[in-house]
RNA sequence: GCCGAAGUAGCACAGUUGGUAGUGCAACUGAUUUGUAAUCAGUAGGUCGCCAGUUCGAGUCCGGCCUUCGGCACCA
């Protein structure tokens, strides 16, 4: 009879074969009620499973990551059981877990409606209150193909009839309900006590546009109904941070209908793109780059021969006159090609670094406008570097170093790296791709960086690493990107003299470190909720005056500070102190400058710092040393 | 682009079964000259996203469009 090893070593043995719960039981009944499904050698199993053989056994219960994991997953179920209750002609499909919660996608002509969810969410209550048995049937593949088809369930169907012939696949059985699953699921469905649905959205069938809209319902599940509790809080706090919001309580920018996807900077705004812009130039200068500029607009011919107009052109805006037609342009490659042709270049000329904050448009489809983060017209801090084959690995070891070293700069150090492969789209050989992709995935490698594989997600003239920067809400959005080309400069006839005498073409690298700087403003804003640091601060100090007394002495004190490059304003309204330290306060400027008759006496301001904090009286001196000592 | 939702004063929002469009903050005017998160009083402010329609009458009902929000697909 099997012997059963907990996780601490303790050995037990069953007279005849038990099932997880069992187990769990006969360790104590506390455990046992709290049990929803138990990992056997490392595999998870319901509660129900039945051990014959000797085996390492771990409890599952709510406070395991998995334990949660397989809430979540029934939770789903419960969901799709509570919407067929509603609206039986309501197909199934799938139903996974996700960050902090799950979804549903259903097949339902009528569609859903937001009111549907409190009326779904009503039925899962009753569910649970029913206490309906959790049961794992089995069946073969072609019976469960009849099953599903002649229940209506089409969907299902289908999803089966692309599993192997002759798999043997698991069920899952509460009351009338039954869904196709691997499980493992919780044993009954009073285990699911705290979720709650929380947005209903479209989705493709199996991801494709091609493919018919399902009704996705998206909840979240938790252990506990405080759990719940806590994340709902978490969301609304990182609602506050949203850039949308903050740039219009801060008055940075903003966006109206007649130019949607283009953004309208205000001063303050536009003052931290500019620390942002500038600070990137320095970079370049840092690093050998030389800075450019190139056309907005360009001819169309230009673009069908870097296969832009053929490839992107869905995505350009075009004009025509006098008989020719123009693209906007949509990067800067091609015309930093033009650039690197003007002249002979000889190997002793690479790398060439060209730099260029180039203002482009790309006509996004309207559904993917998101705040500054995705726009229809940007600047990116954007490069394109020409290498002979032999210096490609150096140039992108140095760029991969560099980014990191500006990330850390602003104050991201949390950030994903993926590698884009070739996309169906594309032009250049597969002989060429392969090398384009090994450069990337190597130099990755070589420093030891964990990177995630984006297969088919390149761009269409190379493979890129992406450099990927989170927003408030756990968005991922691509900030730096690093392209090998092997394509454009032969397409628009870019070549050098190699050492041997022979002409070349050099290999093209795109590459932006901060990325768009409206999207990367836009993480900013997200990061520092607002709260920039004074090096980035639009505002880093204001200036009050308690009475009219000492109007004449701020005016001063204002003045000395611009004069050393500190970016201050000041306030002299006929106001009280409280009422204007609390307006200033609300605008997060890190510094606020008090000065009344005391300070106008002795040439100090009175220095409060972001958060309350009372520096007390100081110098002007003190205080620009004590700012520009910050950065 | 697709599915769902929303658009009312500068901002945040309310507006019943269709019947003269409201509140708070901000703005403006006046009083107050103030010491570290809201001084008091008064005044003004709206083509209810746009266009068509039903109706004696539309913020409200019907249709079309635009934009925004949440997802999906897309993101070169």
């Amino acid at each position: 009879m099997p012997i059963i090893t907990l996780p601490d070593g303790t050995e037990k043995s069953f007279d005849q074969a038990p099932n997880v719960f069992e187990v769990a039981k006969s360790i104590g009944s506390g455990l046992a009620k709290a049990t929803l499904a138990g990992k056997i050698n490392g595999e998870l199993v319901d509660a129900s499973h039945i051990i014959e053989n000797d085996s390492t056994l771990s409890i599952i219960t709510a406070s395991d990551e998995e334990g949660l994991e397989i809430i979540r997953h029934s939770t789903a179920h419960m969901l799709a059981q509570a919407a067929q209750m509603l609206y039986p002609d309501a197909q199934v499909t799938i139903g996974p877990v996700i960050d902090n919660g799950f979804y549903y996608d259903f097949a339902y002509k009528d569609g859903f409606s937001e009111d549907d969810l409190a009326k779904i969410e009503k039925n899962m209550n009753k569910l649970v209150k029913q206490n309906l048995k959790i049961e794992r049937l089995e069946m073969d593949r072609d019976e469960a193909i009849k099953f599903f088809n002649d229940k209506g369930e089409n969907y299902k169907a289908e999803l089966i009839e692309s599993i192997t012939q002759g798999e043997v696949l698991s069920l899952y059985k509460q009351g009338d309900f039954v869904d196709l699953c691997r499980g493992p699921h919780v044993p009954s469905t009073a285990k699911l006590k705290a979720f709650k649905l929380m947005k209903l959205a479209g989705a493709y069938w199996r991801g494709d546009s091609n493919n018919e809209m399902l009704q996705r319902v998206y909840g979240t599940a938790w252990a506990t109904k405080d759990d719940l509790a806590a994340h709902l809080h978490r969301l609304e706090e990182a609602e506050k941070r949203d850039h949308r919001k903050i740039g219009k309580t801060q008055n940075l920018f903003h966006m109206q209908e007649e130019a949607p996807g283009m953004v309208f900077w205000h001063e303050k705004g536009w003052t931290l793109y500019q620390i942002v812009e500038q600070y990137m130039r320095s970079v370049f200068r840092d690093n050998d780059y030389k800075e450019v500029h190139t056309p907005q607009l360009i001819d169309r011919t230009l673009w069908e021969k870097s296969g832009h107009w053929d490839k992107f052109g869905d995505a350009m805006f075009t004009t025509s006159s006098e008989n020719r037609d123009y693209a906007v342009k949509p990067m800067n490659c091609p015309a930093h090609i033009q650039i690197f042709n003007q002249g002979l270049k000889s190997y002793r000329d690479l790398p060439l670094r060209l730099a260029e904050f180039g203002s482009c448009h790309r006509n996004e489809p309207s559904g993917t406008l998101h705040g500054i983060m995705r726009v229809r017209n940007f600047v990116q801090d954007d490069g394109h570097i020409f290498v002979s084959s032999d210096q490609i690995q150096s140039e992108v070891s140095e760029f991969i170093d560099l980014t990191f070293k500006v990330y850390k700069h602003f104050g991201f150090d949390n950030v994903d790296i993926k590698l884009s492969t070739r996309p169906e789209k594309r032009v250049g050989s597969d002989e060429v791709w392969d090398r384009a992709e090994a450069a990337l995935a190597e130099a990755l490698d070589a420093k030891g960086i964990k990177w995630e594989l984006q297969e088919g997600e390149g761009a269409f003239y190379g493979p890129k690493i992406e450099f990927v920067l989170k927003d408030c809400l756990e968005r991922e959005w691509q900030c730096g990107t690093l392209q090998v080309d092997f394509s454009m400069p032969e397409r628009l006839d870019a070549q050098f003299i190699a050492e041997d005498g022979s002409k070349q073409t050099p290999v093209m690298l795109h590459r932006a470190i901060v990325g768009s700087l409206e999207r990367f403003v836009g993480i900013l804003i997200e990061h520092y909720e607002g709260a920039f640091p004074s090096w980035l601060a639009p505002i880093q100090a204001v200036i009050l005056n308690i009475s009219e007394k000492q109007q004449d002495y701020v005016a001063n004190v204002s003045k000395k500070l611009k004069k050393q490059g500190l970016r201050v304003i000041s306030d002299l309204r006929n106001e009280k102190i409280g009422f204007k330290i609390r307006e200033h306060s609300m605008q997060r400027y890190p510094y606020i400058l008090v000065t009344g008759g005391r300070e106008m006496e002795n040439n100090q301001i009175s220095v409060r710092k972001r958060g309350g904090e009372d520096l007390g009286s100081m110098s002007i001196e003190a205080f620009i040393e004590l700012v520009n000592k910050e950065k």
